[in-house]
DNA sequence: TATAAACCTGACTAATTTAGTCAAGTATAT
DNA sequence: ATATACTTGACTAAATTAGTCAGGTTTATA
């Protein structure tokens, strides 16, 4: 199971907008020098961030991108939901009746990794970018 | 993030393995037609599984493998360390000082991960084999 | 003792997914 | 005007996954 690196970066550059939005928009380019990542991917990143009204984007000379709600509205959940960072467990349709490996009914481990999902989204759901900002702040002090 | 089917049918095998490990060993032929996963593969998960002490095999004619240790005692941990299926939040290696991207410190969520990483390790931790056989009793009554 | 069931091992491969790159735009402050 | 910065879509290399395949070896039992 591993975290993908566009969910990584959603965050991380969202962290760094957060930080860094005080009056003005915030380049793309400045937070893929500040934390490294691809200005082409970020782009990627932020078209799908926009979409889901995360992020507002001010066009032009001077231009970047702010956030679209408080910090403490936007949750990990959100973030990922928008670049389609899921969380899978199962193989199976969960909506269907139908197991994985294409059996007439649910596995033996099916309920089982539905808990799972639940643990994990539950992380996300608690999670806001406040929360994330803060946690930096206070380890700086 | 996603399970990876090498995890989730290590876990299948053993449960069924842990419900039909009478006094006879189970062949994965059996489990192989009852839980519909492919022999050659599972041939594979369980000569991990048998490295780490999980399960013991009995080889020739009405062979096959028992669960080495109890029910009780095998946590998901264990099953998922032994067939390689690890939980990765992060790019960066671990003990390294450097963060992820090659950078000289750990980056902004670098904290974050490792939470999750935690979050999603104690479930395994907690999960023994016994408990989704029990479930798997129970559901059934 | 021949045979078949079952474990054992390593190499190989197709399909999928990831992590980007690249190219060609459009909008706007100065 | 022009440079900065967002916008979009197509493309691709590398990595990973989910197996398959082809050979074994061991041992109960007829
Ligand atoms: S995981 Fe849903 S049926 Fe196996
Ligand atoms: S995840 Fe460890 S430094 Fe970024």
């Amino acid at each position: 199971m591993k975290l993908t690196s566009k969910g990584r970066y959603a965050v991380m550059a969202l962290v760094d907008l957060a930080k860094f939005n005080s009056i003005n928009p915030v380049s793309l380019r400045d937070i893929s020098l500040r934390q490294g990542i691809s200005l082409d991917y970020l782009e990627q990143i932020f078209s799908k961030l926009r979409k889901k009204e995360i992020v507002q984007s001010v066009r032009g000379i001077q231009g970047g991108y702010v956030l679209n709600k408080k910090a403490k509205e936007i949750k990990l959940t959100n973030i990922f939901d928008a670049v389609d960072e899921k969380v899978k467990t199962v193989q199976c349709k969960k909506e269907s009746k139908k197991g994985c490996n294409g059996r007439s009914s649910k596995c033996l481990t099916h309920d089982l990794w539905d808990e799972l999902e639940n643990h994990i989204n539950n992380f996300f759901e608690k999670k806001s970018l406040e929360d994330l900002i803060k946690d930096n702040f206070e380890r700086r002090i």
